[in-house]
DNA sequence: CATGAATGAGAGTTCATTCAT
DNA sequence: CATGAATGAACTCTCATTCAT
């Protein structure tokens, strides 16, 4: 029948074995993984149906995937911070704390973005310049939150601002080795940051 | 040593060579800046008087190099850190948070350990051993000293012990953003922990 | 037809298809462009409406494509030649010529004929040999007009007949740097050849 | 012995097992064949002893090969050319020829010269930047002798002077079919081109 | 022992061709 | 029949390691 062969209007070929975003969660777990230089394409064909060069149905080159994969990652990260009610400043930063722990590769993840050779590539450069932008856009909202909370008294004074960001940001790297789901890891790491660790 | 002249320097006029020291020095600096995957020894040789063929009068093979280095960074850690007076607890744990951020890549560089094929190398496997038992014998000192400091009842009880051991060593992974001296940042970085970011 | 009008217009409404005239049109501009080997049935496929894979309606392969084109170009050129009136054979000479500048990359074209890879298509095999006959036809043809200007004493007889053979068939080949039309350009050639350069 | 090692005051490695000069040879042969898009380096690295990535301890990549041997065809070409007595115009013209022939194949070879991607060598850019100047100064020195000749009253004025240069120039492609030497066979062609085909 | 050349395994990429829709 | 995806062979290039000098 004609409209077997018709998806729409459109003669379609083959249907395809997977979805760039699947290409894309695989991705993402190999360079976390074994990091941008330890990435291949042949380990990431060994995680997907079909020969290695159908990847380039989906991206150019190798430098595309994880350019892509980066910007994806990012810019969930940001549909979700941007979401947060910032009214109550304390339980926003503890909110945001929750979005970067659930992502808490993140860093790890875009600390290889540098590595990426985007001369070979226009549409890899567009992602990562995305990439550097949604960075940018964090640390805007980072900072704004963190002066609120200093204006309304919340922050300790003898420390300097940028260590109390740097402090909790860093907490996301915290390792969670009693493997408490998510929602609650973050409050404790929170609770910690805040309170401190002596009684 | 009249040899060591002779060889060096009288006899041959031979391109001044290197000592295994050098060599671990720069595979250190090259394997926190590339990662171990990015780590080549063309790009070694590149930092290294002489050519690349040169280094295998030293080591092996790439996986006995690094895992050398490891080994070297690891057991420098551990002499000053059982070296540390551990009479008082807060103080022993603070000196020790100094020891750590001195070598505050020592996380990310032993990190790659396990991506080290020591299939060809009994040199590299042992090693890498030594690595490991590193790790614990650190771990063990660790909890040693965090058992004190709950006996003593220096720590908050609300949080679980390991929450905040991992808290404590996470701290190294700070990023020095205001570029004080290691001996003032790991302070600030302990007050921090200690007494949390709230006023 | 009634029968194209409804497939290729009616029924569908698919996108225009190319006749196999047009696709050896472009592959004729192709391989002029790029020579044998820089040919491709990508590029041919972007010159033209479709999908690469379209293009095995009408070919089995690559091989027989080149072949099939280079058999139409030489057919076109062996049909004008053959109809020339030999009566004058300087006249019938100056008229081959002005034949042989409209297809000056005939042999260009045909000098990739022996890269063309045969054992897999008999179909291009085929069409290859009469590529070879419809070389020979021509040769016979210039051979025997050559003759009888020899005869009728046209020619200088202190140069070898295949020397000035060579040297007329050759003139097809110089650059038209002036940019004048063809029929005027093979007869400025013409003259040339005949009367030298010299005054 | 040590002096057995040493070659001068320098240590050496194995000895190459060919030189750059042969590698350009072969290269020229193969690239005449089969065009530079049927050139390949396993083409080339059969042609020549040893193992194919040998080939790059000599070019960092195909395109700096192929580079690299037009510009040595026509530095050669230029060196002899520029060594001609121009006194006599007419005998230069026919002196130039010979070098010409001599290297017949010049202009086919540098008429691949585009096709070369320089943007990722820039030895390659360099060294085709050498072949455009060069094939500047051959065109330079053709011009000045046919105007000398001009002046001189040695050429017919009913043909352009760019049709006359083109038409010796396209000599050199003329087929040698009856295999006489170079020399006479440039002065056969010359004559040929002198006084014309008709006698 | 130090060197530079040689090697081969393996990565990235392209393309003719086949296949399922 | 026309399509777009899938495939595998072949190419370019890199690098750890070995070898001859």
């Amino acid at each position: 029948m004609y409209f077997e062969m018709l998806k729409g209007e459109v003669i379609m070929g083959r249907k395809p074995s997977y979805t760039e975003s699947e290409l894309l969660d695989i991705t993402k777990k190999l360079v976390l993984e074994h990091g941008y230089d330890g990435f291949h394409l042949k380990l990431l064909s060994q995680h997907l149906p079909g020969a290695r060069s159908t990847i380039y149905q989906y991206y150019a080159n190798k430098e595309e995937i994880v350019a892509a994969c980066m910007k994806r990652v990012i810019s969930s990260v940001i549909e979700k911070a941007s979401a947060i009610d910032e009214t109550d400043t304390m339980q926003a930063l503890q909110e945001l704390l929750g979005i970067y722990v659930d992502e808490s590769k993140l860093h790890q993840l875009l600390g290889d973005a540098h590595k990426i050779n985007t001369t070979n590539s226009a549409a890899a450069s567009r992602d990562l310049d995305v990439v550097e932008q949604g960075h940018t856009t964090l640390k805007i909202q980072l900072t704004r939150l963190f002066q609120r909370a200093q204006q309304e008294k919340n922050l300790r004074e003898d420390i300097p601002l940028p260590v109390l960001i740097g402090g909790f940001f860093n907490l996301i790297n915290t390792p969670n080795m009693i493997n408490v789901p998510n929602p609650e890891w973050s409050k404790l790491l929170f609770q910690m940051w805040i309170g401190g660790a002596q009684r």
